[in-house]
DNA sequence: CTGAAAGCGCTTACAG
DNA sequence: CTGAAAGCGCTTACAG
């Protein structure tokens, strides 16, 4: 069943039939009767568009592509469920790709989503060792325009549209609490890469901590490739209190660090809900990773940017908040 | 820059390109010299195939559509990441679709990967309200094919390929795990929804402690819509042996339960890794789910059912594993 | 207000 | 071994 079908059944043209299809009647001054004719007709034949001939005449496919750096994990999810919330209000829908934190297969991911002719992409990109730069990739595109792409979670060089969360002000919001109840020895755990919001972290936590006046040797940085080591599990025995960059590191060293030390007196924060924290009889306050607002802004962005290529870029930062038990 | 241009520059018509570049030269016995010829000047001149021109004729995607009943948690994103990891090595890619929790949504979700014609689809079933049962939608379809669909981690009505996991055989293990340690009053804790993976879980576990001769005042079921009610707590007190059908609800009851009685000498499991478990001080194991080779069964399930649709079902079971430290 | 025709970029019988 | 032509199902200038 397709469009010459109907027109035949319907004796009209098929140029009637699309553009009534396509909800252009009134604009092309097609008489309300055959149209009503038009769209009964597909109703009872119970007709569907053939959404490849109609994106292969229109260029647009109605799709947004979502790369993920690495496997969907609860903080991705939610990104997802914001843009595909986001996204069932309009006619668009989400194509969505992972890699597996390799550079290759990111940039492969990408090259696919625009063979796929997504007509936007949400990009979370991988986070690399530290020193290297991520850039991103600019594969030959045939298409007339370039497709716009939205950053989501990670800076990476160059002016784009981006949504990332209020990193630095968790950093500086944690350094404080931690102040306020009265921490002398802080330390500020995280991993060994070139990640942008690792970074805004650290920097707000450290940066309040250096203006509270704290010394150098009392707000330490632990970034190890591997997990905790001996020495600077040493190193965090005299510390009273712990930012984790995520919840799964801080408790990795939680973990192998109450060997060495009373881990029940120690302040922690860290970043990411932990299920049953309240379980753990820790100092433990979590802050929760805001991905459905992040994955909702990034929709809103790359729409608009379809819509408007030439808008000014867009720079959305939405804030974390703590945990609520 | 199109098949046509391609054509023109080489000095040989579109139909000696398409063979070329669709790697079926030798099968249409075009010369070597022009397959060389056409192969480097779509090299030089950054030749990309239109997919949707080509999916037009071809009445073939090469994408797997990936519906999800709910936002991606880590559990369904170790099932994307195994579906994926499989079809790298192909020539498919795959779309994802979530709803949340909603049948309406889900069914939506379907009918719009078939517009987008997939050319098969795997399936993770909403779980409905006690009693209701879900039936796979059969919208219209345009395709001279039936679509293939692959459910996944759920059963519903109808026999059709699937992957499971050994959701009995867990609970029978959980039952026979405490039935060792000595545990005399055991409790199944449990969401009151139609979900077939929970009711495997319940059925190995409370089966297994019948055929033990546990009597059933001493094996108890708590199905609580929103939460544990103090009513059951009150009867979960006298337990010595939690069995959550999830990781989530098991601490949710330990949390509460915790006011009322010595939750350290209860003897726990529950399905679903738990960061930090160790820190809990709780006697408490955890079984892994194995997302990640379901996916991977799935996605080698739906090619196989593409390739050949009249194949008999394919009914997989994945067994889970105690998470190890 | 409506139609016959060309076109999107590919594939594929059908000839030669 | 290769080409001219029709076709996939839709959209859209261009006429009338």
């Amino acid at each position: 069943m397709n469009i010459k079908e109907i027109s035949r059944l319907c004796g009209v043209s098929v140029f009637t039939v699309s553009r009534v299809l396509n909800g252009r009647a009134a604009e092309f001054r097609i008489s309300a009767a055959t149209a009503k004719r038009v769209m009964d007709m597909a109703e009872k034949v119970q007709y569907r568009p053939n959404y490849l001939a109609h994106s292969l005449n229109t260029d647009r496919t109605y799709s947004v592509g979502v790369i993920f750096a690495n496997t969907v994990d609860n903080y991705l999810g939610s990104i997802m469920e914001g843009v595909e919330a986001h996204l069932r209000g309009t006619e668009y829908q989400t194509a969505v790709e992972t890699g597996e934190n390799d550079i290759r297969l990111q940039d492969q991911a990408l090259r696919r989503m625009l063979h796929r002719r997504a007509d936007g992409i949400i990009f979370y990109p991988v986070a690399l060792p530290p020193g290297k730069r991520y850039e991103l990739p600019t594969p030959n595109d045939q298409r007339k325009h370039q497709v716009p792409i939205v950053i989501i979670g990670r800076t990476i060089p160059g002016a784009r549209d981006q949504i990332m969360m209020g990193d630095f002000e968790a950093g500086a919001a944690t350094a404080n609490r931690f102040l306020e109840a009265g921490c002398k020895r802080f330390a500020f755990l995280t991993n060994p890469v070139n990640c942008s919001s690792d970074h805004a972290r650290q920097k707000g936590f450290i940066q309040t901590l250096k203006q509270a006046g704290i010394p150098a040797a009392n707000r330490i940085v632990v970034a190890e490739q591997g997990g905790p080591a001996s020495e600077s599990l040493h190193k965090l025995r005299r510390a009273d209190a712990l930012f984790g960059v995520n919840s799964g590191l801080l408790l990795a060293y939680v973990r192998r660090l109450r060997a060495l030390a009373d881990v029940r007196h120690m302040h922690m924060v860290s970043v990411g809900d932990i299920e049953g924290a309240e379980l753990m009889d820790l100092k433990l306050w979590t802050w929760s990773t805001p991905g459905r607002r992040m994955g909702e802004e990034a929709a809103r962005a790359v729409l608009s940017r379809i819509d408007d290529p030439a808008a000014p870029w867009k720079n959305v930062v939405v804030p974390l908040e703590w945990t609520t038990a």
